[in-house]
RNA sequence: GGCGGUAUCGUCUAGGGGACUAGGACACGGCCCUCUCAAGGCUGGAACACGGGUUCGAAUCCCGUUACCGCUACCA
């Protein structure tokens, strides 16, 4: 049944950005790939020049490197097929399977009126496009446009679709459908056909908004006697309030997410989980685990509701448990970029950076998360979190006391380990008969400017003597100003 | 309207006739850990759309209803 050497495309329009639904099909179709040793190729389906833009290419071309998907062999552009296209659609004519319609387009659409008018469903007759040989040539000779129709057979179409299992159309709810317009251009259905037949696409693997087209395209690759390949329609991708995703719903172009410092195998996993479960409730997998236990078999049927919380927490759990290494190069621009360090300062002190980073990245869930907590060690002066102040500095003069007192048994450390820090404040906790952390949290503002820090001791080891020093001996001398 | 598709906690899902007092995860509440937060552990509330069948037995199979989605273009 599957074939010895799959081949599946991705083949968007270029018409805006890569879309997380778009980026999902693209994800599926990659893991397959990946999975079976097939190849995964691409295919813009620029048709519509009015509608695409190379932007919006580039901006899927991006989207795909982001993701980590690659693709195998040089990108098709549909529009550049379109010779084919219409070889194939005179093909069709010549051998039967299709007829030259000579009916314009305002025709159509006053018979399309009067069939509403009447309250009837409109269906093409494709008698009106029939005319005696002789006719035919005059207006064949005179150069009349005409566009090409498909003859829908009698019977009906079906296949065994990788996730619906078996769907049949009766062809008689088909109507003789348009695959070449009279201005020459392919319509939609006969150009992914003629595509996909000279691509030589093994399974077609898409959304679920293309099952009604499948019979056309069943009908179509039969009539060009070429072999069927297997389909697999996945589900679509919903807002939260139900509704195809789309702009209203916020973000959802998969460039949104990298700009909100999502990290891309995060959202793969996270992409991946909607539609498709490796079941045994695994939920976090890293990009191989992830193609490990793909299973085309265990493909969903339900639509599944985009929830930006889950993938947020999902961004958390890759953020702490992929290989530093990994995550290093997506945090380091984000911190030049917000203009805490340069790449020079990162790799001369690329230890230190690497025990911070490591610290951090276990309590932040975007990179933004991060960097944010990243900025006190960063910078000379830090910026007082005013709720962090009026919890942790609520009795002033005690807390000026304590954190001049912390800062006279910090000092005198001929070693600035924890070890030393921990037992040196801890003493003092005991001796003023306060719990210790009476004495961590207003250090942990006095040293970050937050509430929120790793360890204090890890803190403090990170700022350095000095610097961790000037800190208590400024929030000090603040304490000591009137409010 | 016609045709097609879908239907388990608020959300993502496990489940493919008895193992289901329906499991896990996100979110939410509580507790533990603890110098804060995150992580982690424990814990609470929370679902088989409805109605008929089939069967000794149905979340699981069949039919219908309802809801939602898609197609019905010389859009893709």
């Amino acid at each position: 049944m599957s074939a010895i050497h799959p081949r599946l495309r991705f083949a968007p329009s270029p018409t805006g950005y890569l879309h997380v639904g778009g980026a999902r099909t693209a994800l599926f179709n990659w893991l397959y790939c990946r999975k079976h040793g097939g190849t995964f190729l691409l295919r813009i389906e620029d048709t519509d020049k009015a509608r695409s833009t190379d932007e919006s290419t580039r901006a899927i071309f991006e989207g795909l490197h982001w993701l980590g998907l690659d693709w195998d062999e040089e990108v098709v552009y549909q529009g550049a097929q379109v010779e084919r296209h219409q070889r194939d659609a005179h093909a069709l004519v010549a051998s039967g399977h299709a007829y030259r319609d000579f009916t314009t387009a305002e025709t159509l659409e006053r018979l399309r009126a009067e069939a509403t008018a009447r309250k009837e469903p409109f269906k093409f007759d494709r008698r009106i496009a029939e005319y005696p040989q002789a006719e035919l040539d005059a207006r064949l000779a005179a150069g009349e446009p005409y566009a090409i129709r498909f003859r829908v057979p009698e019977g009906s179409t079906a296949w065994d679709d990788l996730v619906h299992e078996r769907i049949e159309f009766p062809n008689k709810d088909i109507d003789d459908f348009v695959i070449l317009r009279s201005d020459g251009t392919p319509v939609y259905n006969h150009a992914v056909v003629s595509d996909d037949i000279a691509m030589g696409i093994t399974l077609v693997m898409r959304g679920d908004d293309h099952i009604s087209n499948t019979p056309k395209q069943i009908l179509l690759y039969q009539a060009l006697g070429a072999a069927l390949p297997q389909f697999a329609h996945l589900p679509m991708i919903h807002g939260t309030d139900g509704k195809k995703l789309s702009k209203r719903h916020g973000a959802t172009a998969v460039g949104d997410y990298q700009h909100l410092g999502i990290l891309p195998s995060a959202m793969a996993n996270f992409l991946a989980l909607l539609g498709w479960s490796p079941g045994q409730d695994i939920e976090v997998m890293m990009r191989d685990e992830m193609i490990a236990r793909f299973d085309e078999h265990k493909l969903l049927k339900k639509a599944a509701v985009f929830d930006p919380k889950k993938l947020e927490w999902m961004n958390g759990q890759h953020l702490s448990k992929l290989p530093l290494d990994d995550v290093l190069p997506r945090v380091v621009p984000a911190l030049v970029a917000a203009g805490l360090t340069t790449d020079a300062d990162v790799a001369a002190r690329a230890p230190w950076f690497r025990t911070l980073l490591d610290l951090l990245r276990v309590r932040a869930r975007t990179i933004d998360d991060l960097v944010r907590q990243a900025t006190p060690f960063l910078r000379d002066a830090i910026e007082y979190d005013a709720d962090a102040v009026a919890k942790q500095w609520a009795d002033r003069p005690a807390t000026r006391d304590l954190l001049d007192a912390a800062a006279g048994v910090l000092a005198p450390l001929p070693e600035w380990t924890p070890a030393a820090m921990e037992g040196a404040t801890r003493t003092l906790a005991e001796v003023r008969g306060v719990s210790a952390g009476k004495i961590f949290q207003p250090m942990r503002v006095a040293l970050t400017g937050l509430g929120v820090s790793p360890g204090i001791f890890e803190v403090l080891e990170l700022l350095g003597k000095e610097r961790a020093l000037a800190r208590l001996h400024a929030a000090v001398r603040r304490l000591g100003e009137p409010v």
